[in-house]
DNA sequence: ACCCGTGTTCGCTG
DNA sequence: TCAGCGAACACGGG
């Protein structure tokens, strides 16, 4: 489910629950050991006696900072992968299926992460040096915190023969952007997903930055809608089923383009499903039909 | 059984 | 050497 609305989502959450308080036991189930790949299995327990200080995204990563002591920092570096979560229970709660690793707070909270197929990525990182992990060094401007240089953005895009969409999916471009919101702003700019990332004027790449900033923070708001908290803050994904699809072309595949009407004979486009590089693409052949698109306004 | 999946990495190929 | 893909990872759900 996660993508960087979700992962802001749970930022939020980890510090609204997590925040000055302190870990007094943790524990890893014995398949959590994959979640530290590539580095040697940590001693999760080693967590226990820090204090949660703050709670940082970065693309869909998380970053945890914790202190012990005056001095002492470190840092846990989690990425939800495909199927991760961080859940909160209270002390006497059974844990969710899945949990791979639990920290018990001191005030009862308990914060689970949990993870079914475990494509996420859980470590404990000395001194909190981020920055040292070459997964996060190599990270790109977040849309969200960073804001998107158009001027540079724009550089990288015209190197690159690839199309499109599958460029957005690189984390090294922009942190963050998954594979329904490059769908999504490719959509809300009207640009074919499969020309190529370098074919694009400067004014579409203008329109792409601006439309990226605006599905992130239409599809934000559509989980603050859903329930921010509550007590009980298990957003409902969409995968689920557990939450109506809040996406206007992504999953919706022969439906009639939300954009409506087109042309003079009024004729809608219907969504079609194309795949990528391996991955599913979403979009409306009538109004993203890229350089022959006729100005915004229509 | 088969296909699909909001992510990332590895290895092959041209 | 490098860009670009498909496969792999793992495990459900439809």
């Amino acid at each position: 489910m996660p993508e960087l609305p979700e992962v802001e989502v749970a930022a939020r959450n980890l510090r609204r629950w997590g925040t000055k308080r302190t870990i007094r036991a943790a524990r890893a189930d014995r398949r959590a050991a994959r979640l530290f790949r590539p580095a040697t299995p940590t001693a999760v327990e080693a967590l226990a006696g820090a204090r949660l200080v703050s709670v940082e995204r970065r693309g869909k990563n998380l970053l945890c900072t914790l202190a012990r002591g005056r001095a002492e920092r470190l840092g846990v570096w989690s990425h939800l992968g495909m199927t991760g979560k961080w859940l909160r229970r209270g002390a006497q709660d059974p844990s969710p299926p899945a949990t791979r690793v639990e920290l018990d707070l001191a005030g009862g909270t308990r914060l689970c992460y949990v993870d079914r197929r475990m494509f996420g990525r859980f470590r404990i990182v000395p001194g909190a040096r981020f920055d040292d992990l070459p997964e996060i060094a190599a990270l790109g401007p977040d849309p969200l915190t960073d804001g998107i240089d158009a001027a540079g953005f724009a550089a990288r895009l015209g190197r690159l023969r690839t199309p499109i969409k599958v460029a957005l999916l690189d984390q090294t471009l922009l942190a963050g952007v998954g594979n329904i919101q490059a769908s999504e702003s490719l959509f809300r700019a009207g640009i074919d997903p499969r020309r190529p990332a370098r074919s694009l004027s400067a004014a579409e790449v203008k329109r792409l930055a601006a439309a990226i900033r605006a599905s992130i923070d239409f599809t934000l708001g559509t989980f603050a809608d859903a329930g921010a908290d509550g007590g009980k803050a298990d957003i409902g994904y969409v995968e689920e089923g557990t939450a109506e699809n809040p996406f206007l072309i992504y999953g919706r595949a022969g439906a009639p383009c939300p954009r409506g009407k087109h042309g003079k004979h009024g004729k809608h486009g219907t969504i079609v499903r194309v795949v990528q590089a391996g991955r599913a693409t979403f979009f409306c052949p009538r109004c993203q039909n890229g350089a022959q698109r006729r100005s915004r306004g229509g």
